[in-house]
DNA sequence: CAGTGGTCTAGACCACAAG
DNA sequence: TTGTGGTCTAGACCACTGA
């Protein structure tokens, strides 16, 4: 026989299926159509639905689709720019961030966290709970990690508990001087209290930043903002506003 | 019957084992050490060897496993952080960035990418390779695009192909000034030539980079980096030689 | 060659949302 | 109640690595 052998590299079945479906997503769907099921796909493709399903997972992961249960599969707008510059020198609370506060609490950190913050391994801190909100959905959720030394003046009688107790211990953080911030992104999986907070299953695919504040020569404060991958592009400097287009050109409804 | 339903929100199986295997990483193994095959895992824990499968991919996107064909599972080292910091106002290929230049082709880049430079949407532009290698390892794979009006003093005849042109058109880059730059933050996959740059699998996933560069009102040059989410932690700022372990403390050989 | 992880199948049942 | 996506099973074969 000829040696001519075409593919002697076949890509894997799902990959090429990624492809079909993610072209036909540019050229025959709009934004927040619905596809159809799962069992429709798969026998229109002539796969096992398990094998379509790794296809949609990974434009899901892409932010191309979004899944819920019970209801479908629909196309995902773009993501939304979220603005994480460090530049502007604040502490968390300060002039309208968009962060809003959900609670606080006193609790002693996880030992990553702790070895942060210079207490001591069983030393309780305030743990600020927070949530940001971007074209009122929410995008992001925070722990902010408070060791009482940064916020010394405040008293633990005379604040009510709550949200209102999140913002006192801001509002002293505040008033303090802010030496520097640094910050580090890194790919996670939400924690079940944060994919609850964030609308989606646990283990979900999220952006993690942590955020290191410090005064006086210490870590004053830590943040750990777990951000939606699947919605989220975050931006360093002023992009934030630009349209980012990443698949195709223009879309129309079928 | 009593009422006491104890877990009327049973957690899936692939969660619970992924905290199980989780803990036991922390407590029973080194770095480096290898784990049973899925096999004889899957039979351990009385799942399907797809359930285990579904645990031991949460754990390596988060960074705790490392996985390779024909060879098996191994216990990941801690994510190495890699600085792209913005703060220092330079162009590509300055100052020994830990960039290394690979290739230089010209070609009309795709739409979403002309759509940022100030050029015709078929307008080649030159498309510079390259790759950064951390710790021995490479993290990330760059496509850097600059419009031929960047770099108009670049004659194309005496610039040789291959690295010598990319490292000749950097260099005419870092002749202009540079008045600003613009960094964001996506989760993405792997394309397939990335992914073999990277030494993964196509569809791995990474975090995607996209840098633009400013000069003379326009936007000189556009780089889209992706780097391994698996391994690495993306800093801003001086946090980047700091050692961050993320899951429990010690860990000793079994 | 044997052993590993990667892909794929054809089912089944469950949790959830909406009519 | 119906239909959706989410979980799970018990197999099979393939691609790759290293001895």
């Amino acid at each position: 026989m000829g040696t001519t052998q075409l593919e002697s590299v076949p890509e894997p079945k799902y990959w090429h299926l990624k492809t079909v479906i993610g072209e036909a997503l540019d050229s025959d769907f709009a934004v927040g159509e619905i596809l159809p099921n799962e069992r429709d796909l798969a026998a229109r493709f002539g796969v096992a639905r398990a094998t379509l399903r790794q296809a949609l997972e990974q434009l899901e992961l892409e932010g191309r689709l979004q899944r819920r249960r019970g209801v479908g599969t629909t196309v995902a707008p773009p993501r939304v720019g979220v603005d994480v510059s460090t530049t502007e020198h604040a502490w968390p609370g300060s002039a309208q961030d968009s962060w809003q506060s959900v609670d606080c609490t006193q609790a002693v950190p996880p030992v990553a966290v702790a070895r942060f913050l210079d207490t001591g391994a069983d030393e309780e801190t305030y743990v600020v709970r927070r949530l940001r909100v971007s074209h009122g959905q929410p995008v992001a959720a925070e722990l902010l990690y408070v060791p009482a030394a940064s916020v010394a003046e405040l008293s633990a009688i005379d604040t009510p508990s709550g949200p209102a107790r999140a913002r006192a211990v801001l509002r002293e953080l505040q008033r303090r001087e802010l030496d520097g911030q640094d910050r580090a992104v890194e790919l996670g999986s939400a924690r079940a209290d944060d994919a609850k907070e964030l609308d989606r299953l646990p283990g979900a695919p999220v952006l993690m930043v942590t955020t290191r504040y410090f005064s006086a020569g210490r870590t004053a404060a830590l943040s750990v903002a777990t951000y939606r991958a699947d919605t989220c592009r975050l931006t360093f400097g002023d992009s934030g506003d630009v349209e980012i287009r990443h698949h195709g050109e223009e879309r129309r409804a079928s």
